[in-house]
DNA sequence: CAGTGAGCGAGCTTCCGCTTGACTT
């Protein structure tokens, strides 16, 4: 049984499971039955409504309306407090979700809440398939219907196959429901706590996710296996030759082969490092001079025929689109991105043009075979459509298969052409796509016939030689008339329907040998991933879905992990340290397997075989003993994993990427800093840094451009020389913000001087707040760098005043006594007399208690003291003189309440650490304070049962 | 990645899947 809802009013759990068969006989009143039906789209409500008629009411979702809090705000004031609110998920307690109507939805949900009262039973009609499942369960549970509900299912949007399905409802599956809220609590444990691990080890805001993470790591692996990549050269000998004047084509080419019964190395023996792959020791590598003094003793030697293979050629139509498909070929056809694609598909979708875009099936529906058969055979002809009508059926993993192919609407379709006048741009050139496919599918095989011939010889120096040759004729195009795939390096000789012609041979013939070339090649690189490569490879490990895909690279780009080098997806180096932390400290949750596995375990739960919290529990906190559970349930858990080791994670390293040693032997890293990614190296002891640009991709860091980069001096912007020193003047963005510096010519080393002498530092100075970098002048970078400033002596103590720039911005210094001044500009200004006045008055205690407040509220309603909003370093905050409380989203200086205020200050207070309780260690170290954090939480909500349980009691089995 | 002296109010970031408008310039 799925889960109660927490937030909702515990809800009668049989109210999915009557077993009141829909009737048409006519209720109490008088009047038909009238039933609304809810489906997950608008557009799909619009087409069903005609087909069911007046007694019903057909309405839509719009997708999921209730899911976990997204954030504190999204939170119940009820939950506040509790130890799980930030996750939404209470893990002490069978991991009972909590769920909210997702704010955008409130109104979708009111409405259909009217609808209901209009009607005598619901029929909950989402998609079929696990999510669909689950947003039945939650309209169920927040709808809290008075009146009988069913499930309805259908597969095919036809009159008949609705109407059918509107007879034929069943019950609510729970055990399909408890599979989905077990996979959506597993993708937020995951999200929610191994994110904060990335923010403590790597940078603020990064993200780390079950399918993300995983996309993220085939693209690092990529560039590594790049970076890895040594070309290997390779040659062969290209031959033309000579079939006697008689034979059409006269001339063909060939290929060396074989030289003595060994195979001559081609591409496909080289691995993805660019190296022969082990086991190729029967193959033979040529070099360039073993080619060219082959292909010197193959000159006018006699050739024949060894050998003429021929076989027919047939090839079967591609099957028609699903949503990973389409973008791939979109992307590779029509260069579009897969958030383009996905754009126009919904605009053709929503204006009746295609059928549902976000599907993983190719099946097609039988009114659609025969729309897409009777069409090719008005355009091609009877010879050209399949004897009978082709299914597709090839299994996608983990699909779903809610919906059809992706395919032109309507029981018959309308050409591009007929729609050309109502649809343009990228709409049209989709659906023109969409269309052919569709066609093709239906279509008939191509035929041909392939070729390949041998021709021996023997080169005067005595060695063996085989040339091969292959060509294909296609006699019949079948589909390939209609549509024709596109290959992914673009190169037309590989297509389906490229064609290569060779004369008729037979086997003995002689030949000449026209011309014979000896041809090198390299191995090249494997080839970075595109959108379109990306999403293929998802789809084939199963991870994401087709709602997903696009959404997931627009991630994988707004977090920075990865950047766009024309359509080629390059991984950051932040990238880089993030795979590299999750591979050595999250292994199990970033194998390719993770969720090939996790469907599995899920499936068993659809089945009733396993249960929610029993799996959750195990993922969570582990299992013991080695027998059962998932991967990471054997190590541990989840828990153990982000809390007691943390403190195993040493950013330093995870920040470290080692690239290569220089020429000297020194080891080169790239580090990535909260300022961006850089280069290092230790050098007698002394570290060289030098900035990596932004566009220059991991896997063209060579050792060269390395060394020149720290040759380089930290780029910054040059402002002059400086009349006095002669030293050259910049000004560049540093640590502390930006600020102006001097270079300083290498010192002299005095002939025969054991040691360096010590390396001057240069005068720094940061820049005022009114001036940048780009437009700061040599005269204010002079007058910074003249700073600190001697303002005088004080005549009582004979200490002398200076005035500087300082992390809190301009001040005075006696000694150790300071005082802020007032403005930048008085750093210059400040007289002796006007300092001395500044000294004369009290240190100011904190600024913040010095500024008035920006509002006055009343009276706080549980302390009574009087509450004021004041401006701070984080921005507004209302305090009553002992708690401070900051203003959230949505709360405004103006606007706010004494209620909100109250309520924001009770909150802080709830929050605040116990003062006087307990004693714990002192000195918790960093990285184990978030562990400690949990188990205080975890314990508060146990001795507070009137609040973790109540309307929260589940009645789930534990296992 | 430059290096200089206070004391003071943090709160938020983040996941994956299902669906479309409603906003602002």
């Amino acid at each position: 049984m799925a889960a109660a809802t927490t937030g909702s009013t515990g809800s009668a759990r049989t109210s999915g499971g009557s077993t009141r068969k829909p009737t048409s006989t006519a209720n109490a009143s008088g009047r038909p039955t009238r039933r609304l039906v809810i489906v997950e789209s608008p557009s799909k409500a619009k087409k069903i409504q005609p087909y069911l008629g007046n007694d019903y009411v057909v309405e839509s979702s719009v997708g999921h309306i209730r899911d976990l809090p997204r954030g504190a705000a999204d939170v119940p004031a009820k939950y506040k407090g509790e130890s799980w609110a930030r996750l939404g998920v209470d893990v002490d307690n069978q991991f009972s979700p909590l769920y909210v109507v997702t704010p955008e939805k409130r109104s979708t949900v009111s409405e259909l809440r009217e609808a209901l009262k209009t009607v005598d039973e619901l029929l909950l009609a989402t998609d079929p398939d696990r999510e669909g499942e689950a947003i039945a369960w939650h309209l169920l549970e927040t709808l809290q219907p008075k009146v009988p509900v069913r499930r309805m299912v259908f597969h095919e949007i036809t009159e008949s196959a609705i109407r059918a399905a509107a007879e034929n409802t069943r019950e609510l599956d729970q055990h399909l429901v408890d599979a989905q809220e077990t996979r959506r609590i597993l993708d937020r444990l995951y999200g929610y706590e191994v994110s904060p691990v990335l923010w403590k080890k790597v940078m603020p805001k990064l993200s780390a996710g079950r399918v993300q993470s995983v996309a993220t790591r085939l693209i690092v692996q990529r560039e590594r296996d790049r970076i890895a990549f040594r070309s290997a050269e390779y040659w062969d000998i290209a031959a033309t030759l000579d079939a006697g004047e008689k034979a059409t084509p006269r001339s063909f080419g060939a290929r060396l082969l074989q030289v003595d019964d060994k195979r001559v190395a081609t591409g496909r023996d080289f691995d993805s490092l660019g190296q022969l792959k082990k086991g190729s020791a029967e193959v033979v590598t040529l070099n360039e001079a073993e080619a060219r003094r082959l292909a010197e003793g193959l000159q006018d030697r006699p050739m024949e025929v060894a050998s003429v293979d021929s076989k027919p050629y047939t090839r079967k139509p591609y099957p028609p689109f699903m949503t990973s498909t389409l973008q791939q070929e979109a992307g590779r056809k029509l260069r579009f991105s897969s958030e383009r694609t996905m754009r126009s598909a919904q605009r053709l979708y929503e204006n009746g043009y295609i059928t549902y875009m976000r599907t993983d099936s190719t099946t097609l529906s039988a009114t659609a075979i025969e729309a897409a058969r009777s069409q090719a055979r008005e355009l091609y002809g009877d010879a050209y459509v399949a004897d009978s009508p082709r299914q597709y059926t090839r299994k996608v993993k983990n699909a779903q298969e809610a919906h059809e192919a992706i395919r032109p609407a309507g029981e018959s379709f309308r050409t591009p052409g007929a729609i050309a006048r109502e649809v343009d741009g990228d709409d049209f050139r989709l659906y023109e796509l969409i269309w052919q496919r569709t066609i093709a599918s239906q279509m008939n095989d191509a035929r041909g016939t392939t070729v390949s011939i041998r021709i021996a010889g023997t080169a005067g120096t005595g060695e063996n030689v085989v040339f091969g040759a292959s060509g294909r004729t296609i006699t019949f195009p079948g589909f390939l008339k209609a549509y024709v795939e596109t290959v992914d390096d673009g190169s037309a000789d590989q297509a389906d329907d490229a064609e290569s012609r060779l004369p008729e041979l037979t086997r003995g013939q002689g030949l000449t040998a026209t011309e014979l070339v000896p041809d090198g090649h390299s191995t090249s690189p494997p080839s970075r991933f595109t959108e379109p490569a990306l999403v293929k490879a998802m789809e084939e490990m199963g991870i994401g879905r087709p709602s997903t895909y696009a959404s997931t690279i627009k991630t994988i780009l707004d977090r920075g992990y990865v950047w766009k080098k024309g359509s080629a997806l390059v991984p950051s180096w932040v990238a880089f340290a993030v795979v590299g932390l999750m591979e050595q400290h999250f292994g199990q949750l970033v194998d390719y397997d993770f969720t090939a596995a996790m469907e599995d375990d899920l499936d068993s739960i659809a089945s009733g075989d396993d249960s929610r919290v029993h799996w959750l529990s195990g993922f969570y906190f582990g299992t013991d003993g080695a027998s059962s559970g998932s991967e990471i349930a054997r190590a541990g858990g989840l828990k153990k994993l982000v809390g007691s080791n943390l403190e195993e994670i040493d950013a330093r390293t995870v920040n470290s990427i080692p690239m290569f040693a220089d020429a000297a032997g020194n080891d080169v890293v790239v580090r990535v800093g909260r300022y961006g990614p850089y280069l290092e190296r230790i050098v007698d002891g002394e570290s060289q840094r030098a900035n990596l640009p932004d566009d220059l991709a991991p896997d063209e860091l060579s050792e060269e451009i390395a060394e020149k980069l720290f040759s380089v001096p930290q780029e910054g912007r040059k402002l002059g020389t400086d009349p006095v020193t002669g030293h050259e003047i910049v000004a560049k963005e540093g640590r502390f913000g930006p600020y102006v510096t001097e270079l300083l010519p290498e010192p002299e080393v005095p002939e025969g001087a054991k040691k360096k002498p010590a390396k001057p530092k240069p005068r720094t100075g940061s820049l005022f707040k009114s001036m940048t970098v780009d437009t700061i002048t040599l005269e204010d970078a002079l007058r910074l760098l003249s700073l600190p400033r001697i303002v005088g002596t004080d005549p009582d103590s004979g200490d002398e005043i200076t005035a500087q720039n300082g992390r809190y911005g301009p001040y005075l210094k006696k000694g150790t006594d300071s005082r802020s001044l007032s403005g930048e500009e008085q750093l210059f200004t400040v007289t002796l007399s006007e300092a001395l006045e500044i000294y004369k008055q009290p240190k100011q205690r904190g600024r913040a208690a010095a500024a008035p407040p920006l509002r006055e509220l009343g009276e706080d309603a549980s302390t009574q003291k009087k509450m004021v909003i004041k401006d701070g370093r984080f921005g507004p905050y209302v305090t009553d003189g002992e708690t401070n409380a900051s203003l959230r989203k949505g709360d405004s200086v103006e606007e706010i309440t004494d209620e909100r205020a109250s309520e924001l200050l009770a909150e802080r207070r709830a929050k605040a650490p116990a003062k006087k309780t307990t004693t714990r260690k002192p000195a918790a170290s960093k990285s184990t304070a978030a562990a400690k954090k949990t188990t205080t939480r975890s314990t508060a909500a146990k001795t507070t049962p009137t609040k973790s349980t109540g309307t929260r009691t589940r009645k789930t089995p534990t296992t």
